[in-house]
DNA sequence: GAGAAATGCGAGAACGTTCTCGCAATCCGT
DNA sequence: ACGGATTGCGAGAACGTTCTCGCATTTCTC
């Protein structure tokens, strides 16, 4: 088995006769160099089967061509794996790679994944925090002076450019759809990563994008009239036991919800599921609104009515900021996209009583 | 703006007073050298905030503790989304990053992937092939010997560790289980990925798992006795368009199925769409039994019932197995895991004519 | 046709590591 | 207390590029 020589630029600048220098020139197209020359190196280095070493280049340049993606889920949540696409899409069309982790919603696994990626020396980071206000590997010193792009949530300081969609004001049209429709008896289930189990008085909330649905939700309580007559909220983990958990006691009140929000598709998962065991048609016996859009929410029926965020959106304009500020030094600035109301089927319309 | 100056392994040896190679000795934990040294390095490397360069490391070593994926399709497809996710927590739990790429199915889109990551001295690749004959991109030569394990697909070669699922099987007791129910008009949509617009007759399938379900799809049409009364075949794009319209036509047939049988998830979402266009309700007007399960096909109502693979196992084993070759050289095998039919509720019990 | 300008290319340093050598200093056994 | 083994560390090469210099050689200018 006989190991297989990996063929160097020396190895093609040997072969044509010519310097090493000769062949980089030649290959990368800079400097002064003749075209006969270029032609020649070119055909040796083909016929060689030369293939550049990206690592030794990205070392001597200080430059890897990479953007590292540090988000809090894997793809197999419905907002993520949009993002991640569109992120990856939009990476290559301008000639970036991308190094991706997940961290879980761990503020230790995030510290560490930023490590790594500022290791392997990626030229810029986009980051979905953890943690509001948890930001000490984020100084510019730790990140050796590198760019970093915030997505989905916003943290407690100016210094990067973030983007976020503007949650709260979509929640509360959500919640003015429905009470227009008739629904009187509200239930909010909230999706709050960190806490146990769920709680129905408000936990702090550390996730400004989980906070403004609850706020837009809180909003559009208020904004309607006559006031609805029962309101309940559920603060629940992010997971599936807890979440089918809290659609029990929610359906179990003594006031129970005609129409259940949910603040992440998790949430409207549990609340579909058990729905379906009680024999709850949703849309008829039980309304839902949910934030995230996703192809199985269109295609189910009744089609689920969703806050429909721009995903690709952001993740397209997250490598474009990043990559601007790899390339320029720009200011750091807030940007957020609208997110809106797409109406289907999962709203009941229940008569004025 | 002071640029930041990243701090080497040299900054650190003048400031502990030692030699490059001391500090190297210290911070990798090789060859002889005196614990109280150990310590030294370590306090002064952490106090100027030394990080590694493993861009650096990885070129002197050789090896960069870096697998490349090359999927056809984003994370957005029901059964790459767990399987990229698998392949990461598995990479990571051996100490190893990911480097991904999707395809588009595109065979060009494929060679420049692998070459890219060949270009960032990946130490080894997992491919889901768009082609099952061509791959003239992945000779040893071309590959620099780095070991690479096909999954989801085989390719025609035994040159690779090939890891797929038992489709055929499990397609044939889909389908029995359907006729078990009593259907006897059956419909199939399946989904061929470079096929224009879609086809009633059998195209060329170039995906041997697309095949594999074709396949057990007709051995268990032919199992069943007596024989069903109609059978329809529809290959369609694996596109919205093109599959709504397909399930159109099924529908308009002169002898329209009782259940569709779909090879993705796509087709699944077309089926269920066009149904709810109709009026018609899952599991009772229409049956429907899909590929590839994901939580909305479990949380919907009622359930489809799915032929589940074993998706987390196939992207934890890939991982598994490159890793093995790249450390070692194994042979190459192939290996098949078992798919399964999970029953839910999408399968109408119909009485006997 | 002589000097200036432009062109083409080679030598060699640099990027930040790791690792092989070899040398000095310390340790051990007798 | 002396020879050999062991320990700890420094010098320097190597990984595969890119890029700055500087030196020939050619081309241009009047």
């Amino acid at each position: 088995m006989a190991a297989i020589k990996t063929v160097t630029i020396n190895d093609v600048a040997k072969a044509a006769g010519v310097s090493r220098a000769t062949v980089s020139r030649a290959l990368s197209g800079y400097g002064r160099i003749n075209k006969a020359t270029i032609d020649h190196v070119q055909a040796v280095a083909d016929s060689l089967g030369y293939k550049p070493n990206a690592l030794a280049a990205a070392m001597r340049a200080g430059k890897t061509k990479t953007i590292g993606l540090v988000v809090i889920s894997d793809f197999t949540n419905a907002f993520f794996d949009r993002a991640t696409k569109a992120i990856i899409d939009q990476a290559k069309a301008l000639g970036y790679r991308v190094l991706i982790s997940h961290t879980d919603e761990n503020l230790e696994v995030e510290q560490l994944a930023v490590e790594t990626m500022l290791s392997n020396q990626v030229d810029g980071l986009i980051l979905v925090p953890s943690s509001t206000t948890d930001h000490a590997h984020l100084t510019p010193k730790k990140l050796d002076g590198k760019p970093v792009i915030i997505i989905d949530r916003k943290l407690d300081t100016p210094r990067f450019t973030t983007i976020t969609t503007g949650d709260e004001a979509a929640a509360e049209e959500a919640v003015l759809h429905a009470t227009e429709h008739g629904h009187t008896n509200l239930g909010f289930l909230i999706a709050v990563p960190g806490i146990k189990g769920f709680k129905k008085t408000e936990p702090h909330i550390p996730i400004t994008s989980v906070q403004e649905r609850a706020d837009g939700f809180a909003k559009g309580v208020q904004a309607t009239k006559p006031k609805p007559k029962s309101v309940s909220w559920i603060y629940c983990e992010d997971e599936e036991e807890a979440a089918n958990s809290a659609v029990e006691e929610l359906l179990d009140s003594p006031k129970p919800p005609s129409i259940i929000f949910t603040s992440n598709n998790d949430m409207l998962l549990a609340v579909l599921k058990v729905a379906g065991s009680r024999g709850l048609v949703i849309g008829k016996d039980l309304s839902v609104i949910s934030f995230d859009d996703s192809p199985w929410a269109a295609a189910m029926v009744p089609g689920i009515t969703v806050v429909a965020r721009p995903v690709e959106d952001l993740g397209h304009l997250a490598v474009t900021e990043l990559v601007a500020a790899i390339e320029g030094k720009p200011k750091p600035r807030e940007i957020v996209l609208e997110a809106h109301l797409v109406r289907r089927g999962s709203v009941a319309k229940l008569r004025k009583a």
